[in-house]
DNA sequence: TTGATTAATTAACACTGTTAATTATATTTG
DNA sequence: CAAATATAATTAACAGTGTTAATTAATCAA
């Protein structure tokens, strides 16, 4: 069945256009630009043809989404490297800041938005790889710190939320423009470092500064 | 002059219908089902009478805003009563995930939501008192544990940003569903508490249980 | 009562996502 | 090879959105 071999490679191709087109649009001109009618535009098919190869627009902007977790685990890839797991989490939640700050439209797809939440609700899959894996990821540092008796030992997933919710409060607040009233538009980036290396600084005094090794 | 001043009377009574129908729209409906021909529906003007009351649709959210930063004010009112201003915080956190939660409408307009802060930004606004107060209550009071020695002596900003950003993110995560996946949807009430709890009680070793007093 | 001012409306523009019905293009069958 | 079928893509349309320009209705002052 050579045919029906083309048909399908065909049928990726023109799938590979759109998301390659809706990236473009994503990437060059944010999110808001991202339209159906602006999509056919760029790969010079009607905008009703784009609903052959995708069920809506969630399911274009779910694809996007994955994109901006691959692009984050390469950012924590070089983490392993870390021994002590409390500096492994200190720089994951540095990483964190940074991406969110380069890629304020990724960040806002990946954790803000509510379509790609709603298409994965739609779905209903039994795994999210890359997203999963980045969640699983601090878990277990969280965990190590606490076997290692760098944090006393509490509910992983609390403590872990805690994590994430500090450095996802501040990349957000500032991507949705929440910061500008409390703090110069030009120590922003400074203050978030700050208020997480403070709040990373109460555990790192279980740990030698010269060794850096647990106390 | 009596005319003049009951035509500016009739002219802020068709102002506050369209702010009380939007209301109306925003609190039966939610966010996105408030729009300028809804509202002109319940009026009963024509949808382009009310730009003849409001510059555009984001003077109008930003009014419902102001309005949550109300509500939230109200349910802080209570605090001043609470001497211990580490206790005091805690409980401000509390309010703020308990007001997330009850008002998920509100606090998205409040502290996600684009629009409001664009319109600030064009208001070019010197004061906005009630948002503005809220934050001043925070870093008063981080600035007070730190004089009263309950938290290490610290750039106050910093640290209020962390505080912020903890609850914020907690908040601002659960609102737009990134919690399901990492908690069960039962528990997330619980763990959003328990993380806030997790967090001050790294502080609160420094007040004695009993007494409520530093130690 | 006429003329000027103000208030409100209609019509329109330029968009949005999405669906049903239709046309064009391949592919399979007689 | 031609006709019938299956697939792909399109046009037209629906039901919305915020917003502006031009027009009509109502009110006020001279």
């Amino acid at each position: 069945m050579g045919i029906a071999e083309r048909k399908e490679k065909q049928k990726e191709e023109i799938r590979k256009m759109i998301l390659d087109a809706s990236m473009k649009l994503f990437v060059e001109e944010g999110f808001e630009k991202v339209s159906i009618r602006r999509i056919a535009d760029i790969i010079e098919y009607s905008p009703t043809t784009i609903y052959l190869y995708f069920k809506d627009k969630n399911e274009i902007l779910f694809y996007l989404n994955q994109e901006g977790f691959i692009k984050m685990l390469e950012l924590n890839a070089s983490l392993s490297q870390i021994e002590n797991p409390l500096l492994r989490l200190h720089k994951m939640g540095e990483n964190y800041i940074r991406f969110g700050l380069e890629y304020p439209e990724y960040y806002d797809l990946m954790f803000i938005q509510p379509a790609p939440m709603e298409k994965l609700a739609e779905l209903n899959l039994g795994e999210w790889k890359n997203a999963d894996l980045t969640r699983e990821m601090l878990k277990a540092m969280v965990a190590e710190c606490m076997t290692k008796g760098i944090i006393k030992n509490h509910d992983v997933t609390i403590v872990a939320m805690a994590f994430w919710g500090l450095v996802h409060g501040l990349v957000s607040l500032s991507i949705r423009r929440r910061f500008e009233r409390l703090v110069d538009p030009e120590e922003v980036i400074k203050t978030m470092h700050g208020s997480l290396n403070w709040m990373m600084s109460l555990f790192e005094e279980n740990i030698d500064s010269k060794t850096m090794e647990i106390k």
